[in-house]
DNA sequence: CGTCATTGTGCAACTAGTTGCATAACGAAG
DNA sequence: CTTCGTTATGCAACTAGTTGCACAATGACG
C-alpha cells in the first residue's frame, strides 16, 4: 500500500491537482514508484473520502475543472505512521534474468542484442540521474534537510551503475567466446 | 506474462509436480521470479489447457494425488518465441526509497534502524548466492552451457552487493552527523 | 460561430499477484 | 481402526497495477 503514501508525500511537498501530480511523478517520485494519472485520480478519491486530503476551497468542483488538493493533519499522521513501519525488501522480479535462464535451456540467438539494448537504456537513465544530481545537489553545501533526498537519488545512481556494469560484463562474456550453449540438455537444479 | 515461461523453463530442466515445482522455485528460479504454489497450480492448469504441457501418463489423476508434468513441443516453441521478445526493463518500485523520501518531509525517528535491518537481510542473501556460486560454479572449468546460468547468478550477487554498499553508506551518512532533518518544510520539486 | 487541440478529470474492464482456506491421500502413533 | 501430521492439489476472494476510453472546459484559428 505505497501509492497513497507516495501521493501524500508529493502533496506535502506541494499541493497539486491530479494532472500536476502525475507530471511531478514522472520526473521525481515516479523514479522509484511509477504511477499513471488514472491510478492517481482513483487514489486521490480514496484519500479524500478517508479524510486524509481535501480540495483547496479556491477551486470550484466541476467535471473537467481543475481541483487542487492539500494534505490534512490526519493525512500527515498517516504518513508519519507509515514511514516508521518495518517492511521487508520486495523480492526481485526481473524478466531479463528469466529470459537468460530460459535461454540456457532453449537457446538464445538474439539475446546479446537485447542485452545491448538494455545497456543503452540503463546508461540513459544513469545520465539523467547524474544530471539531476549535478543540478540539485552541487558538492559545496549539502543542506541538512536534503540529505535524505540525495541518498535516494544516490540509490538510483548506484542501481543504474550496477546494471550497466553487469550488462557490460554479460555482453562481453556472451560474445567474447563461442557461439553460446544452443539447446541445453542437462536436468540439474539450483542456482 | 512471465510466470508461465518461468514454469516452462523449470519443467524443461526437469519434469515435476506442482509442489515439487514450488520447492524448486524457492531455491532457484524464484530468486528472480518468486511464486506461490497457488499461483503455480493455476498456471499449470492454463498451460495444460493450452496444450503446452501434459501430465505424465505414469501418474494417475485424482484429487490430492501427485501429478507430474512435462513440456510438449508446442510449449518449447512458445518458450523459444518468448525468449527472443524485446521487453523494456521494468521501472524500479521500492518502498524503502519511498520511505526515505517521505522521511525527508515528515521526519524519521527509526529510519536508520530499518536501514540496518535491510542491510542484514541483503548481506544474508548475498552470502546465500555466494555459497551457490562456490558450490555450482567452481573457478576451474566453466562448462559452456552453464555460462548463462552463471551470469544470472552473478546478476543476483552484484545486485545484493549494490544494496549492501548503498545501505552501508546511507547508514553512515544518516548517523554520522546531526540528528537528521526532522520535519522538513521546503516546497521545491524534482530529484 | 464552429471545430480542433490541449488540459484536465475520471470510469470500467482486465491482468497479475496475494491471502485464506478447503479437500484428498497416506502413513505413523496410539 | 481412528486420529493426526504431512504431502499434495486446488478454489475463491481480494488487492494493486494496466489499458482503453469517455467526457468536460478552455482557448486558438479560420
Amino acid at each position: 500500500m505505497s501509492l497513497p503514501h507516495a501521493i501524500l508525500t508529493a502533496l506535502l511537498e506541494k499541493p497539486s491537482s491530479g494532472l500536476e501530480l502525475t507530471r511531478r511523478f514522472d520526473r521525481s517520485i515516479g523514479y522509484f514508484w511509477p504511477s499513471t494519472h488514472q491510478q492517481i485520480y482513483r487514489e486521490l478519491g480514496k484519500l479524500e473520502r478517508a479524510g486524509h486530503i481535501r480540495v483547496l476551497p479556491t477551486a470550484q468542483p466541476a467535471r473537467g475543472q481543475r481541483k487542487e488538493y492539500e494534505v490534512l493533519p490526519a493525512g500527515r499522521e498517516e504518513l508519519s505512521a507509515w514511514v516508521s513501519l518495518a517492511e521487508d525488501p520486495r523480492p526481485v522480479r526481473d524478466p531479463l534474468l528469466l529470459r537468460m535462464r530460459a535461454a540456457a535451456v532453449v537457446g538464445a540467438p538474439g539475446l546479446a542484442g537485447e542485452l545491448r539494448r538494455h545497456l543503452v537504456l540503463h546508461r540513459e537513465q544513469l545520465a539523467e540521474y547524474l544530471e539531476i544530481e549535478r543540478r540539485d545537489f552541487p558538492p559545496e553545501r549539502t543542506a541538512d534537510e536534503d540529505r535524505l533526498r540525495h541518498l535516494v537519488l544516490r540509490g538510483g545512481i548506484d542501481l543504474e551503475t550496477f546494471w550497466t556494469g553487469w550488462l557490460t560484463r554479460a555482453i562481453d562474456d556472451l560474445t567474447g567466446s563461442g557461439p553460446g550453449p544452443g539447446t541445453g540438455s542437462r536436468a540439474s537444479d539450483d542456482s
